[in-house]
DNA sequence: TAGATTGTTAATCGATTAACAATC
DNA sequence: TAGATTGTTAATCGATTAACAATC
């Protein structure tokens, strides 16, 4: 379906248009201009043209975008609508947070295993989940071969698990631990929720805003 | 201390120069070239220059960088030695995990007060702090003058709440809610989490890398 | 001094914006 | 047909990389 090379600006900007186009038909809106949709995510015309047209030809000239086959595509794009399946490691404040609140179903994925290294932990029950022990990982990964792994586990263990995951045919990873998954294992595919460097980020803008330069 | 303009981009890798130089402190290195730090990094020595000197020549000719000093310029660049009050709205799975999760002295924030319009909630303890209404939102902001707002609420509630705290004088949100705050309010800080983008960034990132294009 | 490495300018590369012919 | 809006090429802008003189 997809062109060759799709620029890593234009991919993070995917997940947006199928967010503001989710909007749009929720609000029954059925057609939408390239200039509309523009005004409305704030970018320009210009730009939301070239992005799809790396995908493809979804408009129609002199009318404009059908809202739902457009979403469907960029969906499509997104593989939505296939099924993966995914465990979560570390089930402490911020695994348990995410297997709570993602609504991984609705993008297409299946929460298959949460695992963690506290004994204390086996057993309980996390959104339906019972927590195994992060030794039994290469048993359920022998067994269930999940395609994708959520990493919520301090930097430190986060090597051998990683190694692991990886000899257990695991390609993907959501990360949220400090360890450079990339950096070991470039054949992955890594997205790294850094959440304290965007925190440090907002530290540097309130500051720009409020006390602008004076040289 | 800071120039004029400095770009987005180079923004977002300064939370990531004070990570990897607090790791290098750790290990007790003293002083690190742009060469090696980029081989760590996995940068260019010349984006590491170009960065740093954008702030000012925290270098030495012929030697290199000191870390516990580059460090520490960064930190200050970052304003994570200033202290800014927080708080936070919204006290599902989410905004309790951030809570809970994220260590906000270590960056010089100081949550004040979490906020959840359910009256369940109310006076629960969460990270030590008694969960209040949201309806006294506006009385707590007049006493306390936070700084800034970690919105972990749901897309519904929260053009309310943000136009309340703008009221008071917040200028600085760290978003996890689908409300694009910057279109109605351009002159706040704004950081955005979108975790769900990224999964599906991800989603898109795996199938590339398992499925290369056939065309 | 000689070697190393910075700070900074110039060259390249990529991404965004503008323009316009194609066409519904 | 006339008006609107796309798809696509060309122009601009910004960010990254390369090169090198300055200097510790």
């Amino acid at each position: 379906m997809q062109d060759k090379n799709i620029s890593k600006s234009v991919i993070r900007r995917l997940p947006r248009y199928y967010r503001f186009l989710g909007e749009l038909l929720n609000e029954g809106v059925e057609k939408i201009s390239s200039g509309q949709l523009a005004e409305r995510m704030r970018l320009t015309a210009s730009q939301i043209r070239q992005d799809l047209n790396c995908f493809g030809g979804f408009g129609q000239m002199g009318y404009g975008y059908n809202v739902a086959e457009l979403r469907g595509q960029i969906g499509a794009i997104l593989h939505l609508t296939d099924t993966r399946s995914l465990i979560l490691i570390g089930a402490g404040k911020l695994g348990r947070a995410v297997a709570q609140h993602i609504d991984f179903t609705r993008y297409g994925f299946d929460l298959k295993g949460i695992f963690d290294r506290d004994p204390a932990l086996n057993g309980e029950k996390i959104a339906g989940i019972a927590v195994r022990n992060t030794e039994t990982l290469r048993e359920f990964c022998a067994d269930n071969a999940p395609d994708m792994a959520i990493l919520c586990i301090p930097r430190e263990g986060a090597a051998d698990v990683v190694k692991t995951l990886v000899n257990c045919g695991v390609t993907a990873f959501w990360n949220f631990s400090h360890y450079d998954i990339h950096a070991d294992y470039p054949e992955t595919s890594v997205e790294n929720v850094h959440l304290t460097d965007s925190l440090m980020t907002l530290s540097y803008l309130m500051e720009e805003k409020n006390n602008p330069v004076t040289n």
